[in-house]
RNA sequence: GCGCCCAUGGCUCAACUGGUAGAGCAGCUGACUCUUAAUCAGCGGGUUGUAGGUUCGAGUCCUACUGGGCGCACCA
C-alpha cells in the first residue's frame, strides 16, 4: 500500500480532530490545486534578504529590482490591492500587490494566508507612510501552511519603541513546538545566534593557539570524570551495558597521555538528575586540557578567553544579568575558598578539625548530614554563604581534597588541592584544576571514592583500571578546564531558564 | 521526590460570594487600488486539561490523574 497517492491523503485523516481554521486551510489547498497551482513547488530564487533591503534603500536611487522569499506574517487587504509583511530569515519586509500590477494571481493572493511561505519578486519603493516595502511584480506560492499560527502584533510608535501585542507566552507551548516560537516570537533566535556564535569565538580562541579539537565516546563502557548518576544503556550485538558519558575528561586526558599538548571538546554530557531552571539531562560542556601548564596559568586563559567571547557576542565586556551588570573586564578577583569563607561568615576554617567544623555549621544553622566529611562541609558552608554574593566574575581557590579525586595535591596547602572555579552572577561557571598525574596517588583517590560508593553514595566516582593504566605510563603536568556552554549563553543572553538556550529541552511525553 | 500556583475558542485574556461562557486578535461574508495593532458592516467558532464527586445547578467547590510554572531537595 506504499504506492498510495499523496493527493488521496489530503482530506482523509483526522479530520474530527481538526478544528475550521484548518479545514478552511485545507479547503484553499484543494482550490489551489483545482486551480493548477503546486503549493509546494521546488525551488525559488532568492536574491535579497529583508534587512538588507531595508537598510541599503536610499529615496534618490533609481529603482532596484529584489527577490525575496518568507512566511506571510499579515495581511491587510484593500479591494484590489493588499499588504502583507513577509518575513525571512533576516527580518520582515511589507510587500504591496495590486490587482493592475499581477492581474490574475491578484485571485491567488487572495487564498494566501498568515503562514504561508512565498516568494515575491518585484521593486523597492517608500509607502506614502515612509514604510520601505517592496512593490510586487510576480509572487509565487512556495508552500501552503495547514495550522493557523498565534498572531503576534506590534506596532512602532513615533519614537521608534516596539510595542509587541499577545506575545505568544505558553511555555509548554513555545517549548514543545520551538518552532513555532522562533516563528513569531522575535528575540527567541537572536539568543540561538548568540550560542553559536559564542561557540565559534571559543573555538576561534582555541584553535588560533593550536590547540586541537577532538571527539571521544559518548557510550563508554565505564563513566568518570564528575560526580552524577549516569544513563544506562545496552548494546545488543556486544549484550553489555553501556553508559551514557557524563564527562569527557579521562579520555581528553588519555589523549594527553599519548601526547597532544592540548585538547579540547565540546561534550554532549548526560546526567540521570533532576531538572530544574539550571539543569537538562542533556547539556553542553567544554573541556580542555593543556600539557605543562597549571592551574594558575589557567585562570589567566580563562579570563582572556570567557571576556573575548563576551566582547564577541555583545559588543562590550560589560552585561545585564537580570538586575545586575556583569563585567567582565581581566583581571578578575582572585580569592581563596576560605579567605571567601571567612570574608562573608567572619570565620577562618582553615586550619580546623572536623570537629570544629561541625561547631561551626552549627553556628551558622546548617543541617549536617549522615557522612559529611571535612571538605564537604566546607564546601556546604561556602555554597550558603559565599557563593550567592559572589556577582561579578570571581576565581574561587584550592577546594578541600576530598572534593576533588582527580585534581593535584596544593603544593603547599595541606590537604587541599590546586582547583579553582570560576563564580559569576552567584553560579559556577566554570571548573579546573592542576590535573592530578601521580598514577599511584590518583589510585589511592579512586579507592576512597569506591569507599564512599560503598557506603551508599551514589555519584561516588568509580575506579577506572585503564585509565590508571594510562597514567602509569607517565601523564605530563597538565591544566584542564570544564565550562557550562548552557550557563555561559544563559549568562551572556541574560536568559534565566536553560530552556531557553536549548532549542528543545527535555520535556515530558505530551500524552 | 516534596510544597505552592496554573490549565477557558488557533493566540492573548475576562466571567463578583457556585446560576448555565464573553472580549480583542486570527477566521468567514461584504465594502475599500499606499495600508500598517488598517478601517467599516455583518457572521461563525468552546462537552472550560482528563476522570469522578458535592449540588436543583459547577469554568467556579472537593478528590484523583495529566501537563506546565515557581520554590525546595537532588544537583561535583
Amino acid at each position: 500500500m506504499s504506492e498510495q497517492n499523496p493527493e488521496q491523503h489530503t482530506i482523509s485523516t483526522h479530520v474530527e480532530e481538526m478544528n475550521e481554521l484548518m479545514k478552511r486551510r485545507r479547503e484553499e489547498l484543494e482550490e489551489l490545486k483545482r486551480q493548477n497551482i503546486n503549493p509546494y513547488p521546488y525551488e525559488f530564487s532568492q536574491t535579497n534578504f529583508s534587512q538588507d533591503i531595508i537598510s541599503q534603500y536610499k529615496d534618490e536611487s533609481p529603482q532596484q529590482s529584489v527577490s525575496v522569499a518568507g512566511r506571510i506574517m499579515s495581511i491587510r487587504r484593500m479591494g484590489k490591492a493588499s499588504f502583507c509583511h513577509v518575513q525571512d530569515s533576516h527580518g520582515k519586509i511589507q510587500v504591496y500587490l495590486k490587482k493592475d500590477e499581477i492581474g490574475d494571481s491578484y485571485e491567488t493572493f487572495r487564498l494566501l494566508d498568515i503562514g504561508d511561505i512565498i516568494g515575491v519578486e518585484g521593486y523597492v519603493f517608500r509607502t506614502k507612510m515612509g514604510e520601505i516595502s517592496i512593490h510586487a511584480k510576480r509572487f509565487e506560492l512556495l508552500s501552503k501552511s495547514l495550522r493557523p499560527l498565534p498572531i503576534v502584533k506590534e506596532k512602532v510608535d513615533e519614537q521608534g519603541n516596539k510595542h509587541i501585542f499577545d506575545p505568544l507566552s505558553d511555555k509548554e507551548l513555545r517549548y514543545r513546538q520551538r518552532y513555532v516560537d522562533l516563528i513569531v516570537n522575535q528575540g527567541v533566535k537572536e539568543v540561538f545566534i548568540k550560542r553559536t556564535k559564542i561557540m565559534n569565538t571559543i573555538r576561534k580562541f582555541f584553535d588560533t593557539r593550536g590547540y586541537l579539537e577532538v571527539e571521544t565516546p559518548i557510550l563508554q563502557p565505564m563513566y568518570g570524570g564528575a560526580f552524577a548518576r549516569p544513563f544506562i544503556t545496552h548494546h545488543n550485538a556486544l549484550d553489555i551495558d553501556l553508559y551514557l558519558r557524563i564527562a569527557d575528561e579521562l579520555y581528553l586526558k588519555r589523549l594527553i597521555v599519548g601526547g597532544f599538548d592540548a585538547v579540547y571538546e565540546f561534550s554532549k554530557d548526560f546526567r540521570n538528575e533532576g531538572m530544574d531552571r539550571s539543569h537538562n539531562p542533556e547539556f553542553t560542556m567544554l573541556e580542555l586540557y593543556v600539557a605543562f601548564k597549571d592551574y594558575r596559568w589557567m585562570m589567566d586563559l580563562v579570563e582572556q578567553m570567557v571576556s573575548a567571547v563576551a566582547h564577541d557576542v555583545n559588543g562590550s565586556m560589560k552585561c545585564k544579568v537580570g538586575g545586575n551588570e556583569i563585567d567582565f573586564t581581566p583581571p578578575w578577583k582572585r580569592v581563596t575558598m576560605f579567605d571567601a569563607i571567612k570574608e562573608f561568615t567572619g570565620k577562618n576554617l582553615r586550619s580546623t578539625t572536623e570537629e570544629d567544623v561541625k561547631i561551626n555549621m552549627k553556628e551558622l544553622h546548617l543541617e549536617i548530614e549522615p557522612g559529611m566529611s571535612w571538605g564537604s562541609m566546607i564546601d556546604e558552608i561556602f555554597s550558603e554563604f559565599v557563593e550567592p554574593n559572589l556577582i561579578q566574575p570571581t576565581f574561587i581557590t584550592d577546594y578541600p581534597i576530598e572534593m576533588s579525586p582527580l585534581a593535584k595535591r596544593h603544593r603547599s596547602e595541606q590537604g587541599l588541592v590546586e582547583r579553582f572555579e570560576v563564580i559569576v552572577n552567584a553560579h559556577e561557571l566554570c571548573n579546573a584544576f592542576s590535573e592530578l598525574n601521580d598514577p599511584l596517588d590518583q589510585r589511592f583517590r579512586f579507592e576512597e571514592q569506591m569507599k564512599l560508593k560503598d557506603k551508599g553514595d551514589e555519584e561516588a566516582q568509580v575506579l577506572d583500571e585503564d585509565y590508571l593504566r594510562a597514567l602509569e605510563y607517565g601523564m605530563p603536568p597538565t591544566a584542564g578546564l570544564g565550562i557550562g556552554i548552557d550557563r555561559l549563553t544563559m549568562l551572556l543572553t541574560n536568559q534565566d531558564s536553560i530552556r531557553d538556550v536549548l532549542f528543545f529541552p527535555q520535556m515530558k511525553p505530551e500524552h
